[in-house]
DNA sequence: AACTATTTATAAGA
DNA sequence: TTCTTATAAATAGTT
């Protein structure tokens, strides 16, 4: 993006890679937390590094309503296999 | 963000809060692709519209990691009230 | 962990 | 409502 267009494949050396990770990620959790507010939306955004560290951020409304998505899949899942 | 400063608080009149949330989802989403390919993240974003519908990215592996995540979880509650 | 040159995203306008 | 463009915001490379 900046200094140098960005190359859309797996960034080799380590170091850089997780200074990328760092900067994006918070750039991430920061326009998921931006979509919400001004769109009134309900988000979840899960980031699992490569350790299985986990970064995430989930608005007021998002279990409720990813609770209910579920519901409604377990409910067809059900059907599908009476 | 471009011809105006971005006033973080919802928008209120709804055919622009219609055209930023189709705009600023796209972005969200390219970005989460973005990160999870440059920095071999696995990233799950699920973004609820306020009518309800849902938009989703989810990596390769990231079901995976938040079953077991979740297994994890489940255990902890176990423990707790055993 | 700051800085800044650039790229990228996008708000407002056509 | 899709396309354009001026500008804000994010960030790659550097220090």
């Amino acid at each position: 993006m900046a200094r140098g267009k960005v190359q859309l494949k797996r960034i080799v050396n380590p170091v850089h890679r997780q200074v990328t990770f760092c900067k994006r990620r918070a750039g991430l959790l920061k326009k998921a937390k931006e979509l919400s507010i001004l769109c009134d939306a309900d988000i979840g955004v899960f980031i699992f590094s490569p350790q299985g560290k986990l970064y995430e951020l989930a608005t007021k409304g998002y279990v409720y309503k990813f609770l209910y998505h579920f519901q409604w899949f377990m409910h067809s899942i059900t059907l599908i296999f009476w």
